[in-house]
DNA sequence: GCGGATCAC
DNA sequence: TATGGTGATCCGC
């Protein structure tokens, strides 16, 4: 489907006609900026397509003069040098050139096929809308190449050399198969893979090309072939190598030396590649899946609410797709395009994989906020919303995952500690799956664990988890942040009052080395945290039980029981669990629990066994070491609490769910900073820049009150129904021998 | 890691 | 004539 590389109109002409302007042969170059930003103003009003076209188009042409800049101060010696060494490249890749392979690429028009499967997705599993490709001809093309290898539903990639080989012994007869589709096809055979594809497109519609296996054919064939056929080579890159007076493969070849200075290694290994006609021989299987994503367009959108609600459907839709293929991620991306078809993309990592509509919601809904809020008063006028998931764990994350845990595994049965009964008596698996579960501590937790865990020679923790250390990765942001702020503040003002991000109070006259300490007893924390508890009980040190005693230098005791108090809600609302007769929900004070909890605690040291059916009985499908932790206590029927206060922005979260919470967590911090960066980064971008030609070509244009052209395939989002195209099929019957 | 851009289909 | 959706990759921070 070429077809668009083709028609890719030129708007700036179409523009410069409508508006009679169309006699300025220099083109939009030729044009002072004045000039051009009317142009762009005029063709908003009328289309704020165009004029977003216009906008870009601007942006690579400021693109080329850059590059036409750094060529202009390439020196003849400079340029020799890189003559020589790209030469050494370009005769390694000769010498490696394989002609042995006969690659067969496939090209079939599936465009109605497709349009027909948009416009009516319950086809999408019959055979009618997909057959014409993956039912018809996919067995056929297996024949020929049985690891064929399918781009997408009306392209493929075939290494027929094998086969050829068998066919020689064919009889006359069998040499010859017919292929009947309702689609026209294209094919092309050749050498390699980038030869192949050109070569299907050669002699369209319904033909077949061949280049030759020797060099000379392949040479021949690249000669006068414009760079622009070429896979990869897309509007952009042909405009920047036209500007440097390179259309065909021979010009790309002669001017490679200068390429070498002008583009990335990536671009000009690549051009080199394509010059010498040279391609992949074998038909590499695609893989993993890097993200996952959707999008939709709508007519425009401009109420806050409608968009966060927008935003959770498309979450849904994506956790969904998500599940199909049992995916997790880290990184959720939304992306925006507002009613001037101005993109902007905005991503969060957090800690822990995420998967179902309220984690991803969760952290979509936080980017969208950011950006609602950075235009207030201005409502988003959005035309397009989508969310994207990405960093999924590879097969290395999981296997080191897995390590983890049979390394913490052994390290319970090395102490003398209950989880050996775990292995004996209880599925295996579901308790590995309850350790993953524990990965998804909130980064406070996992702070204090890492800290702790320091600390506690005795204790030989490290296979415990070294992911959730290395996870802290926002921690380290946050801290990395507090600490050039704390620079900066320090010498710009020495009697700055600091106010502590975890505890949250001020922190007035105190040096900041004092408020170092204090940042880090706050972190340290009491260390009754859920988590730690199983620890605990069976491993904590009189050495730990003094320093708990210690650990607030700097509190008054006021604040001390303050903070406490602080402390003791974020950590025991990390515990989670059904609520059972044994279990009332009702119950005693959050104070009164915590030290009723900390004095039994102390009392059980040094060890206490768990009773593991105990465990089994009362816990939810999946177990948590935050679950245990709290049957542990259940014991001794003290209540659990759901009020789940976020330590970073402390406010209280209408969620029982810990992976949520956690995330919420997470997202609270990202936002920060976030925000505190975009701060830095406006500020920076506000300051004049001496020397520095501005790269500011926004044309940021006139809000108008005009309601947009309503786009004729486009509907509202919430509206199910779309237009139906008119689409009568082609019907060619196609064969290749 | 993030965000903008380019490219393919 | 005039788009939309999905996914990958690259480059410069």
């Amino acid at each position: 489907m070429d077809s668009t590389k083709e028609k890719n109109g030129n708007y700036k002409d179409d523009l410069l006609l409508r508006m009679g302007l169309n006699d300025n042969k220099a083109g939009m170059e030729g044009l002072d900026k004045d000039k051009i930003n009317k142009i762009i103003m005029e063709a908003t009003k009328g289309s704020r397509f165009y004029g977003n076209e216009l906008k870009k188009e601007k942006q690579v042409n400021q693109r080329i003069e850059n590059m036409m800049q750094q060529k202009a101060q390439i020196t003849s010696q400079q340029l020799r040098k890189a003559q020589l060494q790209v030469d050494r490249y370009a005769m390694e890749l000769e010498q490696s050139r394989d002609l042995n392979n006969t690659i067969v690429h496939i090209d079939m028009d599936a465009f109605y096929a497709a349009v027909e499967m948009r416009d009516n997705p319950e086809l999408k599993d019959k055979p009618i809308a997909v057959g014409s490709m993956s039912m018809l001809v996919k067995e056929i093309l297996a024949d020929y190449d049985p690891n064929f290898l399918a781009m997408s539903l009306d392209e493929a990639y075939l290494n027929i050399t094998k086969h050829l080989q068998e066919r020689q012994n064919w009889p006359e007869d069998k040499r010859k198969y017919f292929i009947k589709t309702g689609n026209p096809l294209e094919n092309g055979i050749a050498p390699n893979t980038m030869l192949a594809k050109v070569c299907s497109d050669k002699n369209k519609p319904n033909g077949q090309y061949q280049v030759l296996p020797n060099r000379q054919a392949v040479m021949d064939f690249i000669k006068d072939l414009p760079i622009r056929k070429v896979s990869g080579i897309g509007k952009v890159t042909e405009k920047m190598l036209k500007a440097l007076g390179i259309i065909t493969c021979t010009e790309l070849y002669q001017q490679r030396a200068l390429l070498s200075l002008l583009f990335s290694e990536t671009s000009w290994h690549h051009f080199l590649h394509i010059s010498l006609g040279l391609g992949s021989t074998h038909l590499a299987r695609d893989g993993e899946r890097k993200s996952m994503s959707v999008e939709r367009t709508f007519s425009e959108i401009s109420k806050a609410e409608e968009q966060y609600n927008l935003c959770q459907e498309l979450c849904s839709e994506l956790a969904q797709d998500l599940q199909k293929e049992g995916l997790k991620g880290r990184t959720v991306t939304i992306k925006l395009k507002n009613v001037n078809f101005e993109v902007k993309t905005r991503a969060s990592t957090v800690s822990s994989v995420v998967s179902t509509t309220e984690e991803i919601f969760a952290i979509a809904k936080e980017l969208l906020r950011t950006e609602i809020d950075a235009d207030f008063p201005h409502p988003l006028r959005l035309r397009l919303m989508g969310v994207r998931l990405s960093s999924f764990p590879n097969e290395e994350d999981k296997r080191h995952q897995q390590r983890s845990i049979i390394g913490f595994l052994q390290a319970g049965n090395q102490s003398q500690s209950a989880p050996r009964c775990i292995l004996e008596n209880t599925d295996k698996d579901q308790f590995l799956k309850s350790l993953e579960m524990s990965h998804k501590k909130s980064f406070f937790d996992k702070k204090r664990s890492e800290r702790k865990w320091s600390h506690q020679d005795t204790f030989k923790c490290e296979a415990v988890d070294k992911q959730s250390l290395q996870t802290s990765h926002s921690f380290q942001v946050l801290k990395k942040k507090m600490n050039e702020n704390l620079e900066t503040s320090e010498n710009s003002n020495n009697s700055q009052i600091f106010t502590c991000p975890i505890c949250f109070r001020e922190q007035r006259s105190i040096s900041l080395e004092a408020f170092n300490k204090h940042v880090d007893a706050c972190l340290d924390g009491p260390s009754i945290s859920g988590t730690s508890n199983m620890f605990s009980h069976s491993h904590a040190s009189s050495t730990e039980v003094n320093k708990k005693e210690n650990v607030y230098p700097s509190f008054s005791q006021s604040e001390k029981q303050d903070y406490e108090t602080h402390q003791r809600n974020s950590e025991i609302n990390f515990i989670e669990l059904p609520e059972t007769e044994d279990n009332p929900a009702k119950a005693e004070s959050v104070d009164a629990l915590s030290d009723k909890h900390s004095k039994e605690e102390c009392a059980s040291l040094p060890s206490k066994p768990f009773n593991i059916e105990k465990c089994c009985q009362n816990s939810s499908s999946t177990v948590s070491l935050e679950d245990i932790a709290s049957l542990s206590r259940q014991e001794s029927s003290q209540p659990y609490l759901q009020a789940l206060v976020c330590p970073v922005c402390n406010l209280e979260q209408k969620t029982s769910d810990l992976t949520l919470f956690n995330v919420h967590v997470d997202v609270c911090l990202n936002k920060g900073i976030i925000q505190e960066l975009r701060k830095d980064k406006v500020n920076l971008a506000n300051q004049p820049r001496e020397n520095t030609k501005s790269t500011d070509n926004s044309g940021r244009v006139q809000k108008t009150a005009t309601k947009p052209k309503r786009p004729g395939l486009m509907t509202k989002y919430s509206a199910s129904k779309k237009t139906k195209p008119n689409n009568s099929r082609h019907t060619l019957d196609v064969f290749f021998k």
